[in-house]
RNA sequence: CGCGGGAUAGAGCAGCUCGGAAGCUCGUCGGGCUCAUAACCCGAAGGUCGUAGGUUCAAAUCCUACUCCCGCAACCA
């Protein structure tokens, strides 16, 4: 039986539309699944919206809209947004599914009949006009941060889950399993912020908010978002549901790929549900970093006034989705955060994807059918360079694979982009340019083109997970389909001698960084 | 003394675990090449490695104190 791997992204809050950082998230798990699946795995991709809670009432009544007819339209943006940029998931889970609902609703019965969920009293502050809640910390100037007008000290009846008594077990699990949280430094964070002062119960439904799945035996209280949206990996699956095949064929989950905010929900709240249900936990959580805009996360409510032009609604059409998944998936450090400019932007994309890639698979390819009419040439005898590009290339198809298995897209794609400049390089040493016009240099010339086609196959073939239109597109030119054939010709060898190379048209087109800058700034 | 991360060439970063001649990408300047999308290749300039002390033959790296920036701080999607 093949390996399986399951990987997620958290299910989105479609209270705005989605914005760049959305993207990036889902980018990065689109990379990690693909490149699964060229390594023959049996991949399973999810991702989804998280549709219940009072702000997606309030954002709907907002446009005079219902929920659903609000929360349709959200996620058909949505859907295309991910079409657009070549995100190929395997499901989409939204909160509101009626299997998700029934299946939440035996969740928390279950809890509740284990004893890990109790009744109790939410004490807030709560704001009498926006039937809100909110937090010390929330308030502006004391006030509502939504109206501005007075908030009261009120409390509710409500349900809580003993997340108290998991304190020891999380400490346990970090541990023991120093892949279960990643980068280390988030597990830093969560021990000394949350585990060591000792964890408190959280509250688990409410009744105030009424857009949300009901408890069921208990139908005053709606369950809030925790038990709902972090079960959203299980049901998606089928779990508690009529066929739990896929349940039982792909959980627990491989990876859940997240941003950095959320990590306390997945990395305390998530395990410990699944422990008071004895389910087994996801291996592995990533918590990546936030690309910053100008040294400030994209909030969603900063979406508007920023300078730079950051929808990719309009960059996706104008610079390819190749281009926009290159710059969230290179600029972005390892867990860390990035910082996005348009100029940083542009400048990539003429520097690496046109100047590096585009250029070499031209300048490669016009000298074969110029030397050797599109002719895949054999190898001859091997010189001291061409070993070093081989070499070259073997180390990175290794670092690459390496990477990947850390989720580290931004690392991949420089070993990758190596590959392209070594060969670059390779063409200043060798010259072929200079060996075609000697006719007792032939064998030597072809061994060279060999290395260069050879070059370009297994730097496109790695490329294909990040950048799948233009890597498709090269490697159609050798007659290759990596949706069927994978990494198996991730090697420097076996090009079919005597075949003919396909042409391929510009990958890139140069941009002009002045009049791109001035134009994206009018568009906003 | 709440917790964590950061401060290295004009910009963005790596190096710090296990001290031993300061590196990468972009930009700038000079040169080369001509197969290519004015691209590609080579070379150069440019840094008191946040500040002040300490340990050491030797510190960006270890120790101490301090300054500044960023994130988190419990029901925030």
């Amino acid at each position: 039986m093949k390996d399986t791997f399951y990987i997620t992204t958290p299910i989105y809050y479609p209270s705005r539309k989605f914005t760049l950082g959305n993207c990036y998230t889902t980018v990065i798990c689109d990379a990690v699944a693909r490149f699964n699946k060229m390594e023959g795995r049996d991949v399973f991709f999810l991702t989804g919206t998280d549709e219940h809670g009072q702000k997606i009432s309030a954002s709907a009544k907002a446009v005079g809209k219902t929920e659903m007819e609000y929360l349709n339209e959200m996620i058909d943006d949505a859907k295309k947004l991910w079409a657009m940029l070549g995100i190929e998931y395997d499901k989409f889970i939204r909160t509101t599914d009626d299997y998700h609902e029934k299946a939440v609703q035996k969740i928390f019965k279950e809890l509740y009949e284990k004893g890990y969920i109790y009744k109790g009293a939410y004490k807030g502050l709560y704001c009498i006009p926006c039937e809100s809640f909110w937090t010390e910390s929330q308030l502006v100037d004391g006030k509502c941060p939504d109206c501005g007008r007075e908030v009261i000290a009120q409390e509710e009846e409500a349900y809580f889950f003993k997340l108290s008594a998991f304190t020891d077990k999380l400490l346990k699990l970090y541990k023991e399993n120093p892949e279960f949280l990643e980068p280390q430094t988030r597990v830093n964070e969560m021990v000394n912020n949350f585990l060591k002062p000792g964890l408190s119960d959280v509250c688990v439904s409410r009744t105030s908010v009424k857009w949300g799945v009901k408890v069921d035996f208990d139908p005053t209280h709606t369950i809030y978002v925790w038990i709902d949206a972090l079960f959203n990996y299980m049901t998606a699956l089928g779990f508690k549901s009529d066929d739990d095949s896929l349940y039982k064929k792909f959980w627990p989950a491989d990876v859940h790929i997240i941003g950095k905010e959320i990590v306390r929900f997945h990395a305390i709240i998530w395990p410990a549900l699944l422990m008071a249900l004895d389910l087994p936990l996801p291996k592995r959580i990533f918590g990546h970093g936030w690309m910053l805009f100008g040294g400030d996360k994209l909030s969603k409510s900063k979406q508007t006034g920023l300078k730079e032009c950051i929808d990719p609604r309009i960059l996706v059409p104008r610079y390819s989705a190749d281009a926009v998944r290159y710059i969230l998936l290179r600029e972005i450090p390892f867990g860390s955060d990035g910082n996005y400019t348009t100029e940083i932007f542009l400048s990539r994309f003429n520097s690496d994807l046109v100047n590096n890639y585009g250029n070499l698979v031209s300048r490669t390819l016009s000298m074969l059918k110029k030397y050797n009419s599109s002719i895949i040439p054999a190898r001859f005898e091997e010189e001291e360079a061409d070993k070093n590009l081989i070499f070259t290339i073997d180390k990175e198809i290794e670092n690459v694979k390496k990477h990947m298995k850390n989720f580290d897209v931004s690392k991949s794609l420089a070993s990758i982009f190596n590959i392209f400049s070594s060969a670059n390089k390779y063409i200043e040493a060798t010259e072929p340019f200079r060996l075609a016009k000697d006719e007792g240099k032939k064998e030597r010339l072809q061994t060279v083109l060999r290395n260069l086609l050879e070059s370009i196959k297994v730097g496109s073939l790695l490329l294909y997970p990040f950048l799948p239109d233009c890597a498709s597109k090269v490697l159609e030119a050798f007659n290759i389909n990596p949706r069927k054939e994978g990494f198996k010709s991730l090697n420097t060898n076996d090009l079919p001698v005597g075949n003919t190379m396909g042409e391929v048209s510009m990958l890139f087109p140069r941009l002009d960084i002045e009049k791109e800058l001035k134009e994206l700034s009018e568009l906003t």
